[in-house]
Order: C-alpha cells, then structure tokens, then sequence
DNA sequence: TGAAATTGTCACAATCATAAACTAAATAAA
DNA sequence: TTTATTTAGTTTATGATTGTGACAATTTCA
C-alpha cells in the first residue's frame, strides 16, 4: 500500500516469479485471483496479497487482479520498460548462448555488444553481433548507455572485467564466472555458480528428508 | 558442533563458497583462520565460524583450520565424493554451454548423457558424447545409475522432462528452463532462470541506495 | 607466567513466512 | 432491495530462520 517505500528483497526475488506466471495463464483470462496466483507461483495466497501491496492498491476486492494492469505494474516496478541495454564478456560456449537466449529481449533487455579478447573469435559473428576487443568496451558503453554487464569469462579474468565495467560506467552486473567479485558500493553484482547449484542439489541429495530452499 | 544435526539451507548454500575459497588460497599455506575465510568468501567471520561448527569441531582454537582437513570435510559433507552421474537433456546453446563446462568434473559430477527430441541433433556430439534420444533416457539412467538430471530444454517441454526424469529414477533435477516445475515429494528441484537474475538486477538498478540480497 | 590469537558457542536483534482475524468492496442470489 | 458470497487489503501475532556481537576456552609464543 504505502509507495515509495522499500520493498523487501525477498518480495524483489518474487516479482519476476508472477510476472512469469502471468505469461502462462489463458491469454483469454482478463482477471485473476490472489489464490489462484498463489497457486501458479506455488506460494500462499496470502503473501501474492502482501507481496503485491507492496506496489499499490492494485486489485478489486470481490474480484481480483486485472492481468493486463497487473502485468504492467510489475513491469513498471521492476525497471523492465526502461529498456536497459547489456554487454556479454567472454564469448565462449555460455556467453553464446546467452547472446542467443531469447528471454531476455522478451523482458525487455537488449544485448548490444559481445567482448572477448581471444584474437581468434575477434570480428566473428554470434547471434547477428560481431564479436569486438574489450579495448572497444568503453566506447561501447558510452554509445550505447549500457546499463547491464553480463560476464561469461574465465575465472581468472572476471576480476579485471568486472573492474573495467564499472569504470565504463556499468552499474549492475551478472557474474557468471565461478568467483566472487569484490563488493563496490552503489554496484548491484548477481553471481550465478551453476557447479554451485549442483553441489547443493548433491548436499541434498543424500538427505531426501530435508528439501532445500530457494 | 552437533552431529547427524540438520544444516540450515543458508549454511548449505555457502558450503560451496568456502571450498572455491579454500582453492584460491596460496597452496603453500596449511592453515586459515576464520578471519581470512571470512574474507576470502566475503562474509562475517562469526558466521565463518558458526557455519563450519556444523560439520563438527575442525579448528584448533588459537590456531585456525588445517586446510586440507577442511576441503576433505566440505567435500564430504557436501557429498562430493561420491561421484554423481548427470544427464543433460536439451542440446541447443545453453544445453551445449553445460555440456562444454569444466567446473562440474572438478566437483565430482561426470556429464554421461545428452538427450535431446530434435532429429537432427540426435547422433551427432557434443562434448564427446554422443547425443541420444529422449526415447532411450530410461536405459541410460538405469545403466549409469544417474543421480542428477540437468534441463536446459524450452520452457513447454520442461514439465514433461521432469517428469521423465523423476520416472527413471532421477532425485534431483537442475532447471534452467523458465518455468516453475511441479514440487515432487522427495525430488530435489533447483531453478536457474537467467531472466529473473536479469529482472531483479534492474529493480536495484532504478534505486542504487538498496542493495540485493543473495 | 602473561599476552595475543582464534575457535566454539550463546544470546539477541532483525527479517521473514504464515496464519488468523477483521474490514471493505464488489457481485450474485433471493 | 436485501442478503450472502467472494476476495482484496491490512493488521496483528507467532514461530522460524538468520546474522552478528560478545565472550569464555584453548592454544601458541615470548
């Protein structure tokens, strides 16, 4: 109810989650409940109704949620009408395909350059992108007001990637290289470790009483 | 401290974290306090400390850790030595990306199968292997024993994927197909959707004074 | 023996999920 | 119209989980 106020990161994580949901439901439906929400998202009925307070006074009491506002508040708040623009450094087997995943210009996310630095792929093409240096990097950045860095590198280079996005005036970044990059103040990192994923799933699996979370 | 006790999932999912420290650390040195851990994995070192009690009394007080007891510990714990058998199941890019990527054999996960339904990529090989149809998954899974399946199919298949997998006895399914898969008692389920990392980097991104979590 | 280092553990505060209860609004039925 | 039903929004309570500061216990070293 209250705008402008903080939402609770735990509330952030679920955002995407509706938003997904609302994609997958009868496009004929111009209406759904919290409960059937719920359902979908696989989460209480009564926290979609506080999560989604969090952005306003969005549904009908007696009625529901209006999808298509629904849809576009969830957008809103999420940034995803801004239309940020993203770079993928390291064009191995993951940068291509991320370069070729289609969910990401579904949700608003534009991919505008591809970096590596081994002379080989250099002026290649992957995804309709030619392939530049990273010495093109801030160049790059600056003509295209590049928001988002997405790092698909080695290891080893993440670091020195990371350190020359922020200085080209990157804010966010998606580490998808298996270390952890140093916390800069005002820069939002998002790791994902997919060994890291499967060692949890291999704690677990030894364990089929417990369930992990998230 | 407690043995046999059960490990809060906030612990398990830093495991992972302390033992990637653990191998980038001089390989000279035999010990590490929780004070360097802590700053190595970029956490507190009181929850270094509190996290590591889980697995029994390691450190020596005054002393520190002995490393090579530690890595043998989380190892063990994290039940990396066992030696679990995955599939992939999907081949295009990020199927092929999974398949190409060395960090799973360093942690002990052996890739023995590609699966994918698209008669012209049946037969050909991707990694080494050779890739099969869905059709024999069962056979496979029986002979190999799999423990982990990995979904890197669209987002309409995914459900039914599962499901296969969950039939041939698979426990635990790594998902990075954007769909929420339906929760299966015993069934160990770990989503990886690259768009809602995206999504939730660029709420932050509008309110640079907040920070994500996780 | 005393000082420094460092672990293991406890206690407390913050966050979070969930449920219950209540109000308010809209719709459908009588 | 009146009444019953549905469902959102809000508040409150509660229990669980989590992170962090504090400190005693232990080891090493001078």
């Amino acid at each position: 109810m209250k705008e402008n106020k903080k939402i609770p990161p735990a509330t952030v994580k679920r955002l995407p989650i509706y938003l997904q949901c609302l994609d997958q439901i009868d496009p004929k439906d111009i209406g759904i409940s919290s409960k059937k929400l719920a359902e979908l998202a696989k989460v209480n009925d009564a926290q979609v109704r506080r999560d989604l307070s969090h952005l306003g006074t969005l549904g009908t009491r007696g009625v529901g949620y209006d999808i298509s506002t629904l849809r576009n508040q969830l957008q809103l708040e999420l940034g995803l009408v801004e239309g940020w623009s993203a770079v993928i450094v390291g064009v191995g087997n993951l940068g291509s395909a991320l370069a070729h995943y289609g969910g990401f210009k579904d949700k608003g996310f534009g991919v505008v350059g591809l970096f590596d630095d081994d002379p080989k792929k250099i002026n290649s093409q992957v995804a309709g992108l030619v392939i530049k240096p990273l010495s093109e990097l801030e160049d790059y950045c600056n003509k295209f007001n590049v928001a988002i860095g997405i790092i698909a590198t080695p290891g080893e280079f993440a670091q020195n990637v990371a350190d020359q996005l922020i200085n080209c005036g990157v804010r966010s970044i998606l580490n998808f290289a298996p270390v952890l990059l140093k916390n800069v103040k005002d820069i939002q990192i998002r790791s994902v470790d997919l060994s890291q994923e499967l060692q949890i799933l291999s704690y677990y699996q030894d364990r089929p009483l417990l369930k992990a979370v998230d």
